[in-house]
DNA sequence: ACTGCATATTCGAATAAGCGTATATATTGG
DNA sequence: CCAATATATACGCTTATTCGAATATGCAGT
């Protein structure tokens, strides 16, 4: 699968830019950021991680994904651009994301 | 149609690389520079500018495809970034076409 | 060990993409 | 008008994607 058919799909492509703005997301925040149901959410962050553009680390009982730090620059570079001139794509779910109560590592103390 | 969706398929990818250096490319040039079928380079080129990628204009028997002129500024960078880091999605596509007989309007007189 | 929660995977069905063959349209030159 | 060339489109088929529902796995706390 190479980078914009991984990109391609909607979802992909929101919850890439997502995970990048905010460094890493576990499932249940993208679940609850996109309003979809978990397996969707599962099964498309499993091909971006197949595609190379996400790793995972286990922290407890979630699962976080983040951009990979193997990604190619130009690749991260293409990703900033698209975010940059597509707020759209995030703006709602950022704001759901936000509005989450219960997030399991909240990164302010 | 989306942008990353139109740039999904590898020969959709390439075409559109191989015409933005090119500057202009008609379907002949480009069914030898991919060594593909005239129905299936035409249906890719038809998706392209369908997703707003590509416009077209018709000189005599030829049809000439380019990148279209209202094409975003980031959209255009995504395609440069993508074409420097990716020199080998084009390369033998450009050697072909080179090496092309009785190329239409070849540009140099 | 058992329960609950988070995540992953499997399965079958529905939909969409892509392809080759055949055919249609447009243009040029007789 | 006719033939030749370039391009576009329609059709039927095959293969990929995507989905929801159900099930499996993994970890935490009791």
């Amino acid at each position: 699968m190479t980078l914009f058919k991984a990109l391609g799909d909607e979802l992909r492509l929101a919850a890439t830019l997502l995970i990048h703005r905010q460094g890493e997301l576990c499932v249940c925040e993208l679940m609850a950021a996109f309003e979809a149901p978990q397996p969707k959410v599962s099964r498309h962050l499993a091909s971006l991680r197949e595609a190379g553009l996400l790793e995972t680390e286990r922290r407890g009982q979630w699962v976080y994904y983040y951009l990979s730090p193997h990604l190619p620059d130009w690749m991260v570079r293409v990703l900033e651009e698209t975010a940059v001139n597509n707020p759209a794509l995030i703006k709602q779910p950022l704001a759901r994301l936000q509005a989450m109560a219960d997030r399991p590592a909240v990164q302010c103390p």
